[in-house]
DNA sequence: GAAAAACATGCAACTTAAGTGCAAATCTAT
DNA sequence: ATAGATTTGCACTTAAGTTGCATGTTTTTC
């Protein structure tokens, strides 16, 4: 368990109990999370702390967040190494319209995209959806 | 005033005055509008009304939904021809971070993504957030 | 052209995610 | 051990999105 600790410290978070638990909970889960599923995992701990910790948490880089259209805001890990931040990790999310789940597809990149002149790209987004391995199969 | 009419008609959308007077709105504006903004452009009108137009134009498939990462949908004209409907219209949206607004760059399309075996990609959307020409000047 | 059916509009209310204020609890450093 | 800073939990607020229902308007049918 200190590992994660390890972790937390190196982003300059104090470990506290229910950090370390959420940063379990979002390392051993292999889908984004919203607020909710949070929710649900911590039955003990309130609303508003899991949410001000999520918000910590990215705040200090270690989670970030989703869009997938749904309007409800998922979030994941930033990196599986838990090595230093990656400045420009800009990979693509899918969600699954059938199952509703969004993952990281982290090893596909977005490729360059050439804006009209004048603008000035700080950060890009790419979802994709449609259906999911898992669903396809059934 | 007519040729609105024909695009209405042509989407089987019934030619109201308030979905005149929006269509015009959402035309003449080059930027994509939240609900917001289209209710502080018609007083007269109720917010739900204004929500159900939006709505009954996005499932004719006139306008689309973009979800900018503010958390506020914003909606804007499909295609700027007023012709028929493009099956894959997969332009990518561009956000300023400065000035909130968000922009259809309809000329620089989403390039072929590849994806990981048994997923199913159905629709994409690409958007990029930094400083737009506007801004850039200031 | 009147009546019936279908659709559009406006008002009020509800739902839910997100965010804030504040006091109590906990942790950190001296 | 105590003072100061941070974290946590509860209650409350905000705002976008959505629905139910009654009224108004348009379209269709006879």
């Amino acid at each position: 368990m200190g590992e994660i600790e390890e972790v937390l410290k190196k982003h300059h978070i104090r470990p506290t109990a229910i950090r370390l638990l959420m940063y379990k909970y979002l390392r051993d889960r292999n889908v984004a999370a919203t607020l909710n599923d949070i929710e649900s995992g911590f039955d003990k701990s309130d609303r508003t702390t899991l949410y001000r910790t999520i918000k910590t948490f990215e705040k200090k880089g270690l989670v970030h967040q989703i869009n997938d259209g749904t309007g409800i805001a998922k979030y994941a890990l930033d990196d599986k190494t838990t090595g230093t931040t990656a400045l420009q990790d800009l990979h693509l999310h899918f969600h699954c319209i059938k199952c509703n789940e969004t993952v990281c597809l982290t090893d596909h990149k977005i490729p360059h995209i050439s804006l009209p002149k004048g603008y000035l790209s700080k950060d890009m987004n790419l979802l994709v959806k449609g259906v999911c391995d898992k669903c396809n199969l059934k």
